[in-house]
DNA sequence: TTTTAAGTATATTTAAATGGTATACATTTA
DNA sequence: TAAATGTATACCATTTAAATATACTTAAAA
């Protein structure tokens, strides 16, 4: 029950623009961050296709945070990067589907839907913001 | 942030276990549950061994709870699989140790802290009485 | 118009975790 | 003592996660 290494560097991430408040480039965020180039840019390339960071193309170009740091919360970064937050795999609509036929079989999905719900809340309610 | 297959199956097996309130073999175990004999005898071993099941060799041999369903939970018998329920690798004395040095490293190592808490919490106040 | 930096797309590689098997052996009770 | 059952250890296969690589395109500023 972890968070992806993908997760976590995609939290650095954000918290190293968030912390440093102006435009910065791929190789700056590399250093400052300790996650590789590459895995950075592609990284990077979810947190853009997401509205959570403005990229800038050309001499003088590189990343931003394409909203105030408030208004960016540590659930919606670890969900950009992981997914919907899910405890068991049969809750939430995904592709898996429980294939159990017997009444009881689900009897604690309903449990994994609450504690998921409450990790989402408390996920949520922390931003960005120094 | 999922459970295992293997967890699932663990309250699959304990759940069997708590419905019939019998002596039940690994055979049938295997095939109330859905998993496969070989993978019930491995989960069945480290349940022995944390005492949430008790088993019995021999002809009439098989296996039963340890202590009433009442007070088995459902966080106990997935840390049993798991390990310890914690969201970040880097929170919980385990082997993996952040190596991170700037001081805001860890800013949200609380949080994530804070999370499993409320997790443990609520899985562990779900038991097996039906 | 050249340089710098990002975008796109795809593919490969490596490593770790997960899920599942196989073999051989030990114990119990009818 | 034989049949039924559990134990221990090692192994293998699949999947997922993490990281890298290649090649080409687009955009902006000096």
């Amino acid at each position: 029950m972890h968070i992806t290494l993908e997760a976590d560097y995609a939290v650095r991430i954000v918290d190293c623009l968030a912390r440093n408040n102006k435009r910065m480039d791929a190789k700056t965020l590399s250093s400052c961050t300790g996650v590789t180039l590459r895995f950075s840019l592609k990284i990077l390339r979810k947190l853009v296709g997401e509205g959570v960071v403005n990229s800038f193309k050309g001499t003088q170009g590189g990343y931003e945070l394409a909203k105030p740091a408030r208004e960016i919360s540590l659930g919606e970064v670890l969900e950009i990067v992981e997914g919907p937050i899910t405890i068991s795999r049969c809750v939430g609509s995904d592709e898996f589907q429980c294939t159990r036929t017997d009444d009881n079989a689900c009897r604690f999905n309903k449990v994994y839907a609450e504690v998921a719900q409450v990790v989402k809340e408390k996920l949520y309610s922390v931003n960005f913001e120094r």
